[in-house]
DNA sequence: TGCTCAGATATCATATATGATAACCTATAT
DNA sequence: ATATAGGTTATCATATATGATATCTGAGCA
């Protein structure tokens, strides 16, 4: 896995998440305090996250921060 | 969990499974092309690691993504 | 006494994540 | 036709992770 793969993965378990939770994309953004923006950056694999940005995410989302990180590898 | 736990837990991890693997610091650095001073600031807990730091370090440890941040939350 | 080795810490430069704002698209509804 | 909702993309500013280098401590060893 590279690092662009990994950061399209992570991006799609955090859409994935969110859509299960039936939440909109500008909904997370305003839970977590990003634009809506930045939101679709980061669902769209655009972005290297920081620890601080996953904690948020999966403090909102109330799932384990690992859980954005568990696929095969 | 705030951040600055989170960075502390997440260096405790790597400097716990890179002292399993009996390899030194600078040995760990110089495998992921770091310098050695980052590699402190990272098992210090001092820095908001990104992804891409990340899977360097799980792929030069060769233990998967999510071992980082696997704890009680 | 020096002399490595392992690690910590400080500083500066550079690259980039995120904040912030705006414009845009598509679908749906009025 | 207009409005709204959900999402995308572009741009600029700011904060900071990392690269790079240097200095320091402390332990162990010749």
């Amino acid at each position: 896995m590279n690092e662009f793969q990994l950061y399209l993965k992570v991006g799609q378990k955090i859409r994935k998440i969110r859509e299960d939770k039936g939440i909109s994309q500008q909904e997370l953004a305003d839970r977590c305090n990003f634009e809506k923006s930045n939101m679709s950056r980061i669902e769209a694999g655009k972005t290297n996250l920081t620890l601080k940005t996953l904690l948020t995410i999966s403090t909102v989302l109330t799932v384990p921060l690992k859980d954005f990180l568990d696929f095969e590898e």
